[in-house]
DNA sequence: TCGAATCGATTACAGATGTAGTCGGAGAAT
DNA sequence: ATTCTCCGACTACATCTGTAATCGATTCGA
């Protein structure tokens, strides 16, 4: 659901919102990684943003607003990887699959954990 | 290299280039999807983008110019991976995997492929 | 009660993006 | 030689994004 994408500077505010919530503008902007010590403003301007996206929902708490997800970290990390998936490998999974293999040289406990996991779904 | 991103209507312009270059600006429309027939000036418009980002170089041919891909598609897509694996999954490759593979609902078939190419790689 | 601190809302503004129109010059057709 | 056509270059313009300032209302502290 929610087509509206989500921007980079908006993905920083979900990830601060999904890792504890309810929070007000002020706790987010406190809680912002040091390399996006963003004013108090531009946080607010982001969680309207992504209020209008429906990506958050805010309740009134006195004369504040306490912002909670709407949009869940799975759905939203589920639905950026199949936008590249779609994108990049033709939807489908094994070429992805191929080349991040390639790309990541693999490290052997990598290797026994991706059978582990293949194990595991065969039953 | 080359960290300007590539937005979505340019990469559109960046797979025809991919699957048959030198071509014109009016080659590229005459190849647009379907779902994509968007208008001369508009190529002509992402061509040059595409050209101050030096993503794609041009070569005269005449009077009219002849693209042609600078920045490789394997490149690309090894690029936008690996911002989705950082972006979204700690820049690690298994979560991504354990995602992907409950996500995707592997076949039997797919989980053999799988594991066919792991015995590859540990030689 | 009166100023100070704080909120949300509104406005700002430059750069990126999607999508296209216009213009001047060079070739092609007559 | 003159007109028509096609090309690249430049311009346009709305929307989205990153980043913030300002404003009007409210509440808290003195």
């Amino acid at each position: 659901m929610s087509s509206e994408r989500i921007s980079d500077a908006e993905l920083t505010i979900m990830e601060i919102l999904w890792e504890r919530a309810p929070l007000t503008a002020t706790d987010v902007a406190a809680r912002l990684p040091d390399d996006r010590a963003w004013s108090l403003p531009t946080v607010k301007t982001l969680l309207s943003r992504l209020l209008s996206k429906a990506a958050v929902e805010h309740r009134a708490d006195g004369r504040r607003f306490l912002y909670s997800p709407l949009i869940g970290r799975e759905d939203y990390v589920a639905h950026e990887s199949k936008r590249l998936m779609d994108r990049l490998f033709g939807g489908k999974f094994m070429p992805l699959f191929a080349h991040l293999a390639e790309q990541e040289n693999l490290t052997a406990a990598d290797i026994s954990e991706i059978e582990r996991l293949l194990r595991e779904m065969k039953s």
